[in-house]
DNA sequence: GGTAATTGTGGGGAAAGGTGGGTAACGGTT
DNA sequence: AACCGTTACCCACCTTTCCCCACAATTACC
């Protein structure tokens, strides 16, 4: 499932964040508008209950020898919880999620392919900053932006 | 049976522990409750009953003439105790358990595929350390994650 | 442009979850 | 048989979470 745009809110003392209205209604339409989310790359990923089912059955595959990978799936799978939307349309964000992610107050909620991601807005800008550097910078980056047709 | 989530608790001078909640629940609906707690990998491993079992059932094939893995096997179910939580939903870690995963004050238990696991906060944080760091140096292991499709 | 519906934020009260401690039963040892 | 340390069970408190309701702000619609 593709989630599409980018939303500001803030998160409450109670650790209550919004989901943006579109998202929910997409939600809605596989599992009764619960979703998955869990730790990430600095930010937290949400996903749909098909799609995460689908990552939680090549996760279960892992070996349990393979010590990087168990690494992974310890982090990846440990920091993940189920949530539901209340009445309002907000989550409780629990606090290891919280903290990992470095939500205080201001926060961005971004669409992508097969996920949402929600983000510190100070964070998510320095990401953007990084990014709009390198384009500038890497040649090689510019040209594969523009093979995906942009 | 998986198990999801991350939760933080400290473990009291007697030496009990708490479960999440969620696990419990999950416990309930196969054993009455009962778990396996074994020492592995720095940690300890939580089996619900039936894995455990399927577990025992491999390890009694064995061969006595293996010596290798017969010390594996004095080691895993030589250390291995079923517990129950108590009313209030905490187990007793014995103290052998609690030593070899150096458990003192606080705790963190895992979610995995087929099992929990019970931390030292101290050493899932070195864990994890590692791990990011490993994710950052280590192309090949960042496509492995990928390849789950992340 | 005015009205209605939707969306986002705040807060209160009840329920659940987690922590600490007391006391009685149990088991092993002298 | 008496003693000591450990375990099991119970109760009480505090914090967090869940589920409401209310209001402000924005958007959609006539």
């Amino acid at each position: 499932m593709i989630f599409r745009g980018r939303f500001e809110y803030t998160i409450d003392p109670k650790g209550r964040v919004n989901i943006p209205a579109p998202f929910r209604d997409r939600l809605q339409e596989s599992a009764q508008g619960s979703f998955f989310l869990t730790n990430f790359s600095d930010c937290l990923y949400a996903f749909a209950a098909d799609d995460w089912a689908r990552i939680e059955e090549r996760l279960s595959r892992v070996p349990s020898t393979d010590r990087k990978m168990n690494a992974f799936v310890r982090f990846f799978l440990g920091g993940v919880v189920e949530v539901v939307p209340d009445k309002q349309g907000r989550i409780l964000v629990p606090p290891s999620l919280r903290s990992y992610a470095g939500l205080e107050k201001e926060v961005v909620i971004l669409g992508m392919p097969n996920r949402f991601e929600i983000w510190s807005l100070a964070r998510w800008q320095e990401e953007i900053g990084r990014f709009e550097k390198e384009v500038h910078e890497d040649p090689g980056l510019a040209r594969e932006i523009s093979a995906l047709g942009i």
